[in-house]
DNA sequence: AGTACAATGACAACATGCTGACATAATGAA
DNA sequence: TTCATTATGTCAGCATGTTGTCATTGTACT
């Protein structure tokens, strides 16, 4: 019943959702001053990693979200000009999304806020130690991703 | 710039967050057929593991969440019958939660469906992977959590 | 005792996620 | 080509989390 991995296994799911948490406050808190929340530097980070553009439910499928949700998301981040869509040549309604000038700005001022953060906090955490759990949680992932 | 910590790390947080949204998937599905959301099984578990009975802030404390967030969710409970609110000895305003005796049997049918479900995941992943990787998670979440 | 500070309940506004439903466009198979 | 299936945009409803504010209660210090 009480088996040390049911404890443990139980133990981590509840640290996830509790590091979740964390890191949404720390985001939050590290963009601010860019006007961006978690869920704009998702969208922009998933964007600036794509040549090409992606569409709206590309980005979904990135990140592991209903279409919906980043749809929402998308269509004010065209409002506040940070992003553009762009007319598909591969599809008529689906359009691509990309970074606008403004945009690219803010993915670089991200991208300087996030880099002493990283340095921060994972300097004294040993490379192999984060490969490790990184491999762990990845397996979590595929095994739930169906 | 592109340092491989700085990807690993920030791989791991997008991991975070995807293996967070598919486990509260996971949690839901588990526990449909009890009438209970993964944000209500969090709630009882905490309860459940606490003998003497949790404030609504004491709730809030232990899983890491504002004490609004809980009271919400433990209003409904108590309208739906799993919970109770109690006189606290301690203090006029800040009721004691106590499951029910339906709490305590829905709780019950939760761990009924949550040990096959530990077993299923976790029984080809050797116990030493589960802990170096929860390990690393409290570090970080006790380097976040201020 | 009195007084400042912290904790709590209650309410509101808001951001973000989900699902469902519907119409239309794209795709693939017969 | 035609037709069934899938993908997409759009709108709506709902669950869950956050923060802010205010009044009230508890606590601790002088």
């Amino acid at each position: 019943m009480h088996s040390p991995k049911r404890i443990l296994f139980l133990d981590l799911v509840l640290s996830i959702f509790r590091l979740n948490g964390l890191l949404i406050a720390e985001g939050d808190a590290l963009t601010e001053k860019l006007g961006l929340t978690h869920a704009r530097w998702k969208v922009i980070g998933a964007i600036a990693l794509s040549n090409a553009g992606l569409t709206v439910p590309g980005v979904a499928r990135v990140l592991g979200q209903s279409r919906q949700a980043v749809q929402r998301i998308t269509d004010v981040m065209v409002e506040d000009g940070l992003l553009v869509y762009q007319r598909n040549p591969k599809h008529k309604r689906s359009v691509l999304i990309t970074l606008t000038e403004e945009g690219n700005h803010v993915y670089n001022m991200l991208r300087e806020q996030q880099d002493p953060w990283v340095m921060e906090n994972t300097q004294e955490i040993p490379i192999e130690e984060l490969d490790q759990a990184l491999r762990l949680i990845r397996r979590l992932i595929k095994k739930f991703d169906k």
